[in-house]
Order: structure tokens, then C-alpha cells, then sequence
DNA sequence: TAATTTAGGTTGCTTATGCAATTAAAGAAG
DNA sequence: CTTCTTTAATTGCATAAGCAACCTAAATTA
């Protein structure tokens, strides 16, 4: 409680949301500087399937710390966008498991690269090891809270 | 660009939105059992109004770093809820003045409440050096993209 | 194996955001 | 003055989020 008054006003602004709003805008601004025409929020469910297809949505969920329904349409539209498919789990047919098409595979390299120069945009001048104890910090909220 | 890669992915996915989704929900989460029936969204506007009331759409609009579109409606919702009203700058036609009811007024007490219930929560555990640091990274990196 | 509970997804409803375009007032330039 | 530009706010359109209720399939248990 005490410590927490000590701290500035700007502290709990920047926890609630002016800095991923500010990197969101950015990474939304990168994309579209990039040809890509995916909002930021799709780029991250595609930046999970980059790295791995067929996670379900619950996964999705998880990983993208979403929950379910705001998985179901985020889906929607990028399979509207022939970028995904969802395949019906034969294992667990509840399950839908998420796959790339081949457009969604091919927006790979251009995603990664614009979400690469945001990090760069948004870490300049910032040193290691201060990122390491940011992010130190930024892991011990997240638990505290999440 | 080097230092980025080092760093693990967790960091960008809290930077994005974790962190800060994670103290949304919370704060919202608070807000509903102090029986305050706002958004948290709705509590950034009114927390600035507790501190001044008089303030311009567009200076809510810097003060909360959205822009003035989410504010005419953030306003058009407090204003129906009875919580705030505009008033027409004499001085300069264009400016709504934001003004709190005595309705919107009354909320302060158990707002502030909840919202230092709420930073408590997230802060836990943190030492008062590592907040310093923290803030001075997220300070540097909102001043790098905003 | 029938009944109950849990888990994965979807839908409805409300709120919020971003961007582009618009209106109206104020300020600046001629 | 009158035109041009800037500024404050609003509106339209599309996307996204939270929460509660719901459906269906799977897992548990009795």
C-alpha cells in the first residue's frame, strides 16, 4: 500500500495500458506499412501458428490469454480471410484444430519481420539488462493478478 | 535488434497486452464487488475527473491516450448514466467542459478504493527499487513509439 | 450403462477501439 | 473583411473484448 503511493501516477497508467496500446498502434501501423492487411490482434493468433499448427482453440486461448469467444471470431474472420481453416478434431470432436492455408503460411516472413522492427522501435536505446529486470518485474505482476 | 531476439517471447506477449489486460480485468473485476457498476474504462475518465473537473474531450483524450472518438462515447455512456455532463464552453464554442454529477461524485471514494486495492493486488511482493526501474523502462519505451 | 460433471466452442448482448470523413467554430493570412 | 487552415467534437463502419447462457461431446462416477 505505502510503496504504491510513493510511485507516480504514470506507473499505473503505463500498467493499464498506454504502452501496449501505444505498441499495438505501432505494430497495426507496421503491418499496414508492410502490405499486410491483418489487424494486430490477428497477427497474434497468426504468430502462434507460425510456430505451430493445429492448436485448438483452447490453447489459443491460453496462449493469447483471450478468452473463448473472443477466440471463436477471431477465427471466424481470419478463416473469412482464407487464412486459416478450422479441421474437427477426430481424436476429441469438440475440439477444432486451427491450420494455415497456404496465403496464411506465405504472410510468415512479412508478419515476423514488421513485429520484429516494433520490438526494435519500441526498445531503442534500452539496454539488456534493464530488459531483464522489466521484464523480471512485468512476469511478477502478471502472476500476482493473472 | 539483437538484444530482442535475447529476450524471451514472453516479454513482447506481456508489452502487447498481458500485464495490462490482466490489471483491466482485475480493476473491473473490484470495481463490481464494490458494488460500482462502471467499466474500467469508464473509471480512467471519472478517475481524472476526481482529480479536475472542467476538462476538455480532448484533454481527457491525452490523458488517457485514446483518441477523441472513444471519448465522445465513453462520454455519451458516463452522460446516461447520469455520472457526468457537458457544458458548452462559453470561452471557445467548439470544447465541451466535463463536469461530474453529484451522482458521479459520490463514486470517488469507492472507486479510488478499489482501483489502490486493485495496484496493491498486482504490486505485491515488488520492492519500491524494482518499481522505480520499472517505470523508467516503460517510460522509455512509451516516449520511443507513442 | 445411465446419470452427472467437465470441457471446447458458439451465440447474444453491451461496451470499447481505430480510422476516415464530416461539421462547426476559431485563428491566421491575405 | 473574406478566404484558408487548424482544432474540437461527432458519426459511420469494421473489429474486438467481456460476460452469461447454451449446446454438444467427453470423462467421471455411481
Amino acid at each position: 500500500m505505502n510503496d504504491s503511493l510513493i510511485l507516480s501516477d504514470e506507473f499505473y497508467s503505463f500498467l493499464t495500458g498506454k504502452v501496449s496500446t501505444a505498441i499495438s498502434r505501432r505494430l497495426q501501423r507496421n503491418l499496414k506499412l508492410g502490405k499486410l492487411n491483418i489487424t494486430s490482434e490477428q497477427w497474434t493468433i497468426l504468430y502462434h501458428l507460425w510456430q505451430e499448427e493445429g492448436l485448438t482453440q483452447q490453447e489459443l486461448a491460453n496462449l493469447t490469454f483471450r478468452d473463448k469467444p473472443s477466440i471463436t471470431r477471431l477465427i471466424n474472420n481470419l478463416e473469412k480471410m482464407s487464412l486459416v481453416i478450422r479441421v474437427n478434431d477426430k481424436q476429441d470432436r469438440r475440439s477444432n484444430l486451427i491450420y494455415l492455408t497456404k496465403e496464411g503460411r506465405k504472410l510468415k516472413e512479412e508478419g515476423m519481420k514488421q513485429s520484429a522492427i516494433t520490438l526494435n522501435e519500441a526498445l531503442e536505446g534500452l539496454d539488456l539488462e534493464e530488459l531483464r529486470a522489466a521484464q523480471h518485474i512485468l512476469d511478477k505482476v502478471f502472476h500476482n493478478i493473472k
